[in-house]
DNA sequence: AATAAAAATCAGACATGGCTAATTTTTTAT
DNA sequence: ATAAAAAATTAGCCATGTCTGATTTTTATT
């Protein structure tokens, strides 16, 4: 029953890709996602489909089933109260805490991740504002949407980030977006589907589209300001 | 550079053993205390010596180098570190928390231990009564001494224990042990180095010589009343 | 339908860190 | 000094999880 540091990596790449994606994971899309070849993924993954934490079919791809999925869960719930404790016990900041939970995360014991999210307050939502699973397995949905989905002009405020690598966020923390941010996108360039947009009120900065589909944001109706 | 979990449990194994018993430590005995095979550890300390951890001598045995050493104390200050939080912040009983922290101090980061430190408010001993590696590596002398090697009828107090096994503390939850506890050593028995002690100027028991030698105490020298 | 490109799979290899079963020291006791 | 016991070492094997280099299967394109 217990799960090795590769099998949970794998276990939580194919959640997180089929949560994207809505559907089957595909070998070549696993082998991406875990810098491994596809050789590697075909092996591995017979293995958790013997240990009946995955479904695999050549034609559709990989799934968990749902005994994996609750493996997942814990591994992603863990991940995301360990970066909460990191970022707001130990101060560490947002660039830091992703590769270090990807370690905590991997620690076992059956009450560990209860205790933590206790001792946090219960937290709904990690730093980079994913929401945190609860003791059942149940997670909230986004508040936000993608900011490439957003249209131009409307008042937006940053609620999290999709990417969680260390190279994004330094390059967010470069132009100094953070959850809470205010943002407006000022114009859409149809060559490259890349953005202007407005930081803080502030600066306007050029971004790709794949820097606005990294960002979820809610749009901030404007204050209720007299309705009459 | 980076070092495996099994290079860190043998760097840790060695550490603790050549501690207790300020010699080199030999392949037999690494061997129990891991409870892998002498030829195991053979390749292991070949590995380690290669990385210039360790120093081996066919007829003295294994020690750890400089750099080995400043490995060792990182892991054991990791590990006493994560074992206050685990107590002290999540609630986790004596018993429970060296397995858990057993995993923890695997974690790598260049600045964890320095951060649970400050949060934990820099601890001196962890909850077993062990010292706890400053942030130079300093450690501070263990306060007590060995029951086994106390006086029959003083007044002592529990500071501490030289096994954090879940099994001798439960044992010792079940006599209602802890650190502070009150202790008196009533008769050893020629017999088998056996005692009899009084527990918290309450009932007498039988316990083992090896139940002796896991106990760190000091003799609480009665309280200084009235001198005249 | 035929073919090229993409994806999946297979076969075989490798590094790590364990193991067992000899075999060779080394130590200890007679 | 020698035999027995203990410790160290060697040789070879195994499982895990990865890889490379074919090869086969699927999917897309014309």
């Amino acid at each position: 029953m217990t799960r090795t540091l590769s099998e949970e990596n794998y276990l939580k790449a194919i959640f997180h890709l089929s949560r994207n994606s809505k559907e089957k994971v595909s070998i070549t899309t696993l082998a991406a996602s875990l810098k491994n070849t596809s050789a590697s993924v075909i092996s591995m993954l017979r293995k958790l489909t013997a240990k009946e934490l995955v479904d695999y079919d050549k034609k559709k791809g990989a799934s968990l089933t749902t005994a994996g999925e609750k493996a997942a869960i814990e591994i992603v719930r863990k991940h995301r109260l360990w970066e909460v404790l990191l970022a707001e016990k130990l101060e560490f900041s947002w660039e830091e805490i992703h590769d270090i939970a990807e370690q905590l995360e991997h620690v076992h014991h059956p009450e560990l991740a209860d205790r933590l999210d206790k001792f946090l307050g219960f937290p709904q939502f990690d730093p980079h504002g994913h929401p945190i699973p609860d003791i059942k397995g149940n997670i909230s949905k986004v508040s936000g949407k993608l900011l490439s989905d957003s249209d131009v002009g409307i008042n937006l405020e940053v609620v999290g980030v999709k990417d969680s690598s260390s190279m994004f966020l330094n390059y967010l923390k470069q132009l100094e977006i953070k959850i809470g941010s205010k943002l407006m996108v000022e114009q859409i360039i149809d060559f490259d589907q890349s953005a202007i947009i407005k930081i803080n009120n502030g600066s306007n900065i050029s971004v790709s589209r794949k820097f606005l589909e990294s960002i979820l944001i809610t749009s901030t109706l404007p204050e209720v300001n007299d309705p009459k």
